[in-house]
DNA sequence: AATAAAATGTAGCTAAGGCTACATAATGTA
DNA sequence: TACATTATGTAGCCTTAGCTACATTTTATT
């Protein structure tokens, strides 16, 4: 793949398939917190009867303030309602994003386990993974999972 | 990044895994950046000769401010050596990265590619999976790949 | 050599997502 | 009920990583 030198003015933006993988790999960061929270608040909710603030610094790996600034954010943007000093709830959105990241973190996890992947192991790259595979990708491991 | 000391709660659910596995997650956000940098730097060099922070900006799909900003941090972090108006090289310790991150990104597109997934994709996902890969993630893709 | 263009650098803004320290509300217990 | 503990909230700081606007340096062209 040719960039053109300094000199010449590149007629078509050449690494334009990079430039473009990786702009959409930040754009799913951008979404990764949101699925993270919602799965959380999901997994507490159904666990527990309800999720709070505490439970999901816990089970996020972060502090409390943390947690909190972060919902108020997704709020925000739909995904849960809150009020101070009460439980977190999703909105329906939420429970819809939640359900989504549930079936694919499943598959992601079963998929690399069949791939002879320690359970453990498979968890924490399935946790890095997942946000990142696309429906082309997921139903291409979901395939070779029914095989 | 540090783990938050919470009172010792009785039940240490699964949430500890889960914890660990964000926690290991956000960790490797961190080393994302130098990662697409080197790549970018290496791939740089050895098509065009040199570096420059024009090329970066259009290969990375970002400004030439942002890739001035994250070159010095790089260079504190001792992957890459700048100077002003100069072009850009990696040291030692950059090499060796970028040469771990070329090596990890041809197998997990091959692998994507090998299960049916269309180049365009793979390239795309491949993007945000390859910095999630383990060694032993990456050496079952590559075992997959020669059956 | 002078000027135009391109590349690089700098200042300063935004937002997310970490944190500590401290303040207040809710809850459990003596 | 009073008090201690836990949970939640707030203030303010840090770093990364985007950006625009503008300044300076280097390179190309006339």
């Amino acid at each position: 793949m040719k960039t053109p030198t300094r000199s010449a003015k590149p007629a078509v933006r050449p690494s334009a398939l990079q430039a473009e993988s990786l702009q959409h790999t930040r754009r799913e960061h951008a979404s990764e917190t949101a699925e993270d929270y919602v799965e959380a608040i999901a997994d507490l909710s159904a666990s527990q009867g309800e999720a709070r603030v505490v439970d999901l610094a816990r089970r996020l790996g972060v502090t409390h303030v943390t947690v909190n600034r972060t919902l108020a954010r997704l709020q925000r943007e739909g995904y849960v309602s809150v009020r101070p000093y009460r439980a977190i709830f999703l909105t329906d959105s939420g429970r819809k994003l939640a359900a989504e990241c549930h079936h694919r973190h499943g598959i992601v996890v079963a998929f690399l386990q069949s791939l002879g992947i320690p359970e453990k192991a498979a968890e924490i790259d399935a946790e890095g993974i997942e946000h990142h595979v696309s429906p082309v990708t997921l139903a291409a491991f979901a395939k070779h999972l029914n095989r």
